[in-house]
DNA sequence: ATATATGAGACCTTATTGATCTCATTTCTC
DNA sequence: GAGAAATGAGATCAATAAGGTCTCATATAT
């Protein structure tokens, strides 16, 4: 198990979009200027979040990404393993199939005991929970940046300084 | 964090002196054959053992590793961290110099307090408690093999048979 | 019809892992 | 002291995965 930096992006999007509310649609490039996220790795993460049904997805002009669920209908769980499948503390764990003895095996069972209170940890948290509290966005609420791909003036980089 | 192929065969490394006892000077190479470690990569993974204390190298002809501590005194944690380091589930645990609103993040804590709940259930994990039931090693009690770098000859496959 | 937006996946670069190999060093035995 | 037997230390290498980018296809608003 480990959690990949798609994994942290994409609970940073459900952040986003959790504040923005459920239903509301905002496209892929606020999400991704407003999260510090990579567009083109939203559009990949975006994907996934998606087929997990966590996501609504519009194409098209005008397009962009909305919740499907209610934020307090989304655990922290769901997010994470549906963009490192599910979690698994070592390779015993993993592949049970390929490891004879795991039934019988007591430090198979340490980690499996680990595991599943590491899972009950994260299953417990929703994302009204933390669109609540200070969080791992930039800043809250938004700040308004300059229009994408247009490179900032002279004149509107030194209004910022 | 992720437990690595490295900490695997630490832990079976372990386990397998803990068998042997506090004290009883073992060989690599049967530890190799008798744990299924790759006799070279051991070498390596016994010097981080080393390293921490857990485990003592004498050179030399008839050489070998045998354990510093109590297998009850040496705990599942010790064993993982000193092969992947102190264990976090992101890197925003990891790095928090690097994340500027660690202190407020919400998402943050939550991490924090997996990881702190996982260490905890891998510390309270002796290995005393490792070598009394059947475990990740190939066979308990250990099996005879042939002697190293010998092709068995017929007759000895023949007798296994 | 056109501009604007995302979909899907190929592609590339980099880091890490897992493993091997070589030479140096240590220690036992004679 | 010499030589055999064992590990030390680290360079090296292949395979894999992660992180990110790019291109072309597709969908939609106007």
């Amino acid at each position: 198990m480990r959690l990949t930096r798609a994994a942290e992006y994409a609970v940073r999007c459900v952040i986003y979009l959790s504040r923005q509310g459920q239903g509301v649609l905002t496209s892929r490039h606020e999400i991704a200027r407003q999260a510090d996220i990579p567009a083109h790795f939203l559009a990949k993460i975006a994907q996934d979040l998606a087929k997990a049904g966590l996501v609504e997805i519009r194409q098209g002009a005008r397009g962009g990404f909305l919740l499907s669920k209610n934020p307090a209908a989304i655990s922290l769980l769901e997010v994470v393993e549906t963009m490192i499948g599910e979690i698994h503390l070592n390779d015993c764990v993993a592949r049970p199939a390929g490891c004879k003895i795991s039934d019988h095996c007591a430090v198979h069972r340490v980690w499996l005991d680990a595991r599943d209170q590491l899972r009950a940890s994260l299953r417990q948290v929703s994302f009204d929970q933390l669109v609540t509290d200070t969080s791992c966005l930039p800043s809250y609420p938004k700040i308004l940046l300059e229009p994408e791909g247009l490179e900032a003036t002279a004149s509107t980089r030194n209004d910022l300084q």
